[in-house]
DNA sequence: ATTAACGGCGCG
DNA sequence: AAAGCGCGCCGTTAAT
């Protein structure tokens, strides 16, 4: 049953929908302040509980102590009916755009609340009408039981998100602290360049010559390089590594030793860790593919360098699982390739794709895996395609036929049914001129490389998009399987980080292996919703520490 | 003075 | 050690 919560002037209206769209009974009033309540006496019921942004419903539940077991995300499930191929020209899909797309309006910004009070309360902002369509279209669609899961194991990913944001990630400041220390040397003000920086950059200018030197200008730097008579085209830090100068050892370590002062300096220790948590805001659905992005204290690139700083809390543990390999592993699967399954079944699957004799080393198996995905054209990944192909033709055969769809400006979809849109007309019109003239132009270049980048995107969109449903799946999986491991005095295991396909669960230490096994029973049925009965296995390192530097 | 794009680098 | 894909955030620089 699905229990609708729009709100009211005075609270929210509850509305039941069944599964087939039809309203139950007559809707009914909550007042403010009675929801928590609410919710917690209705829960035994297991209702999905329907709302338009989780991110905003969901919170103050939270905060009240209350859990919520199955949702309903609207805007997030009508960014999915929008695109995908199996709903096109479904009434969600092809309705005019209303506040339901795009991004939940943040709250206290000025245009969400001008928005919200212009737009008029018709059916587009009707929560129950909303619904109502979004079911129809997924039951009239070709596959109704994959865009089902889909939709809720994205609405299951976006309760994980609250609370992931709920409960933040556990920080060490000292621990932090220390390193920043040891790295760059005392705390200085903002704006301030900290001593073991301002050496640095007092011998790079030495070594360039260049004593008014900024090191954090590339433009200044390449200059002072080429001044020096080197041949570099830019500043990057792959690039200077092949170069023998005196000035390059100082300037990569400043580079290093500056990009910890930036990104995770003691600015941002005061900005983001707050009562020893790091919370941030995590966006499902905010890539293309399904994957996750994240806003606030780059919470998705927590460098390695710094992860010792992730502490449990005494007499806690942190469980760290990730999936190995899983894209070549999804792609197996997705393609019925059951050679490639079988490379994957002892362990490593680099290692079993070694076995098969294709390719003659690890390093090559897992470079060639991935240009396939990700469309290599030079290097040793290119050079070993075709090897690939021959032995695992149905694997490769998938993401080559996307490639071949990109270029087209077709849609390519993921094995759910979340879809990347045709190219527009403007494309394919490019791309038709470009084709009909019969000089090789600028225009013509341009067309074909847009043509190969986008076969590029689709390709890698297919694999890292049912990657992403794999790990959705998994982590609504878990989510549902640490409820009971809560003990008797309310603690409970916490999920508290996700990084596509990597999970850190907070536990207390006498719960970490029931929690070791959740992991891994939530992995086995995320392939089991997945791929049904096809053999492939999806493996996880699983370890259990201290800090996150230690996984 | 504020905003947008760029170069660079962290993560998967 | 490597090139292909997807992101967010920083300081600098160019544009408004």
């Amino acid at each position: 049953m699905y229990v609708v919560l729009t709100p009211s002037p005075s609270g929210s209206t509850v509305t039941r929908v069944d599964p087939s769209g039809r309203v139950a009974g007559s809707p009914t009033e909550v007042g403010n302040g009675e929801l928590e309540d609410f919710v917690r006496r209705l829960s035994v019921e297991s209702p999905r509980w329907t709302w338009t942004d989780t991110a905003v419903a969901y919170p103050p539940l939270l905060d009240a102590g209350v859990r919520i077991e199955r949702c309903h995300d609207l805007r997030l499930c009508r960014a999915i009916l929008r695109n995908s191929t199996l709903t096109a020209g479904s009434e969600v899909a092809t309705a005019p755009r209303d506040e339901l797309d795009g991004e939940t309006p943040s709250a206290g910004s000025a245009s969400a609340q001008t928005l919200f009070d212009v737009l008029p309360a018709g059916t587009a902002g009707d929560p129950v009408a909303e619904l109502q369509r979004q079911l129809a279209a997924v039951a009239a669609c070709a596959e109704p039981n994959r865009l089902r899961l889909l939709l809720a194991a994205e609405s299951a990913g976006a309760l994980a998100a609250a609370e992931m944001r709920h409960a933040g990630l556990p920080w060490n400041v000292d621990r932090h602290e220390a390193l920043l220390e040891e790295q760059l040397g005392p705390r200085v003000p903002p704006g301030v360049r900290p001593a073991r920086l301002e050496a640095l950059a007092g011998e790079i200018r030495r070594a360039l010559d260049a004593p008014q030197l900024n090191p954090d200008s590339p433009q200044e730097v390449l200059a002072a390089l080429r001044g020096a008579g080197l041949n570099v085209q830019t500043t990057r830090s792959a690039e200077l590594r092949r170069i023998e100068h005196p000035a390059i050892p100082p300037l990569l370590d400043y580079k290093k030793r500056s990009r910890l002062l930036t990104a995770n300096g003691w600015n941002w220790l005061d900005t983001w860790v707050v009562g020893g948590r790091f919370s941030s805001d995590f966006l499902p659905g905010g890539v293309p593919s399904g994957r996750w992005a994240a806003r606030g204290g780059g919470a998705l690139q927590l460098p390695k360098q710094i992860r010792s700083a992730v502490l449990a809390d005494p007499g806690w543990k942190l469980v760290v699982a990730d999936a190995a390999q899983l894209e070549p592993r999804v792609l197996a699967a997705m393609s019925g390739d059951t050679a490639m399954a079988g490379a994957g079944r002892a362990g490593d699957l680099y290692e079993g794709i070694v076995a098969t004799g294709a390719v003659p080393d690890r390093n090559s198996a897992k470079y060639a895996m991935l240009g396939a995905i990700y469309g290599a054209t030079a290097g040793e990944g290119g050079r070993l395609l075709p090897k690939l192909a021959q032995a695992f033709p149905l694997a490769i055969g998938l993401v080559e036929t996307a490639a071949r769809a990109g270029e087209k400006g077709e849609a390519v979809s993921t094995r759910l049914g979340r879809s990347a849109p045709a190219a527009g007309p403007g494309w394919r019109d490019a791309q038709t001129l470009a084709v009909d003239s019969g000089l090789e132009s600028p225009e013509q270049r341009r067309a074909r490389s847009a043509a190969r980048e986008r076969g590029r995107f689709a390709r890698n969109f297919v694999v890292q998009g049912t990657a992403a449903e794999w790990a959705l799946c998994w982590l609504a999986e878990l989510r549902r399987r640490l409820v009971p491991l809560t003990a008797e005095d309310g603690a409970r295991p916490e999920l508290v980080y996700f990084l596509h396909d990597e999970v850190l669960v907070h536990a207390p230490a006498e719960q970490v292996d029931a929690v070791a096994d959740a992991v891994r029973a939530a992995a086995r049925a995320a392939g089991r919703l997945l791929f049904g009965e096809f053999p492939i296995d999806f493996p996880l390192d699983v370890v259990i520490v201290d800090d996150y530097g230690q996984a």
